[in-house]
DNA sequence: AATTCGGGGGG
DNA sequence: CCCCCAGAATT
């Protein structure tokens, strides 16, 4: 083979043969999942929907304990539209990017109105749907040939093309050109089951990939090198001071407003300032509640994509009204911050029992 | 084009 | 600890 003819191989690969030989792969070897109800290309709109959104930047097995228990609490469009904003955040507690679930309320409002969008246009037009979502949902669902880009779509194809820094664009360009139009949906779908069980980030599976024949990155021997990793912006500590008032089961709760865990409730807390000591932050922050400080709980620290809080928590008393936990949405900071005084009365209630023999 | 936004699983 | 995950909105 000469050199000219293995560079024409690698910019363009015997597309019928690739897509014959991923689709039948498919067909043999792809995942059985919950939003895959229904005919291929024809899948329930709502379910393929909410298995978008909540299934953007989160992995298919967290996924799934989700999906179910939001089907269950909003089964229609009806449902999540006529739902208040806490009880959709509370079905998404702990899910993260809790935007998605602000947007997705707001789009079935408009769904609800207008029913739902059989385009890719369409689609984008509603909130929280992007170029991925649209063209997810527009293929899987009614059968428009669009090709999704997503993570696994630009793992495979870095690899399939041998490029180590695909951008965006340079993704789309190929995702389209190899979409079969006759099965737009299985495609998707297949090469999506693809990266997320054969073509994996760290150890591709290559020996069982029905793409093998046509990679770049395995005919180099290296798969696994590809794509690049990303540079992503380093860590920032924040550290904050939060007030307990009431217990682990009622407490003062304030709702989130920004976009950082916007839209949940939390334990009032205040940023220390650089070079502001702890002690004086906590009076800023109960000076603001009309509080009265009590001792230290203990810290909790959590790192969200880029910041790493580190939350100290104390004790107060103040005349504010409490609200049950159980029914609010907190972050997992949050929840941390009351297990230190739910493992402290737990602890109590151990010494207590102690004695009582 | 770069940043920002959660949280958890796996090497 | 470091990487990534069925991305979208904002700047």
């Amino acid at each position: 083979m000469t050199a000219k003819s293995v560079a024409a191989f690698q910019d363009v690969p015997d597309v019928p043969a690739l897509r014959s030989a991923l689709l039948a792969w498919f067909d043999v070897s792809g995942r059985d999942l919950p939003w895959r109800r229904g005919q291929e290309g024809a899948r329930e709109p709502y379910r393929v929907w909410i298995a978008e959104i909540l299934l953007q930047q989160t992995q298919v097995v967290r996924g799934l304990v989700y999906y179910d228990r939001f089907l269950t609490t909003f089964p229609d469009v009806h449902a999540l539209a006529a739902a208040p904003e806490s009880d959709v955040l509370k079905a998404w507690e702990g899910c993260g990017y809790y935007a998605r679930a602000r947007n997705l309320r707001r789009a079935a409002q408009i769904v609800a109105q207008n029913g739902f969008p059989d385009t890719h246009a369409g689609w984008l037009a509603l909130p929280g749907v992007g170029p991925y979502t649209a063209a997810a949902v527009s293929s899987l669902a009614f059968g428009e040939a669009r090709a999704v880009n997503d993570g696994n779509v630009r793992r495979v194809l870095s690899r399939l093309y041998g490029e180590r820094q695909p951008t965006e664009a340079w993704v789309q360009v190929r995702a389209d050109a190899l979409l079969d139009s006759r099965r737009p949906g299985a495609w998707n779908e297949a090469i999506m089951d693809l990266g997320a069980t054969v073509c994996t980030p760290r150890s591709p599976r290559c020996g069982v990939c029905p793409l093998a024949p046509f990679c770049a990155a395995y005919a180099s021997g290296q798969a696994e090198t590809y794509p690049a990793p990303k540079v992503r912006p380093a860590v920032q500590d924040v550290p904050a001071v939060a007030v307990l008032i009431g217990d682990a089961h009622d407490a003062v709760l304030e709702l989130r407003t920004g976009s950082l865990l916007g839209g949940l409730l939390g334990l009032p807390s205040e940023p220390v300032g650089a070079g502001e000591a702890v002690p004086d932050a906590l009076n800023r922050l109960c000076a603001r509640l009309e509080a009265r400080p009590g001792l230290l709980l203990g810290q909790v620290t959590h790192t969200m994509t880029h910041r790493r809080v580190t939350l100290h928590v104390y004790r107060a008393d103040a005349a504010l009204p409490r609200q049950p936990v159980a029914q609010a949405a907190l972050s997992r900071l949050d929840h941390r911050a009351l297990d230190l005084l739910r493992d402290r009365q737990e602890s109590l209630f151990a010494w207590d029992a102690l004695f009582a023999e």
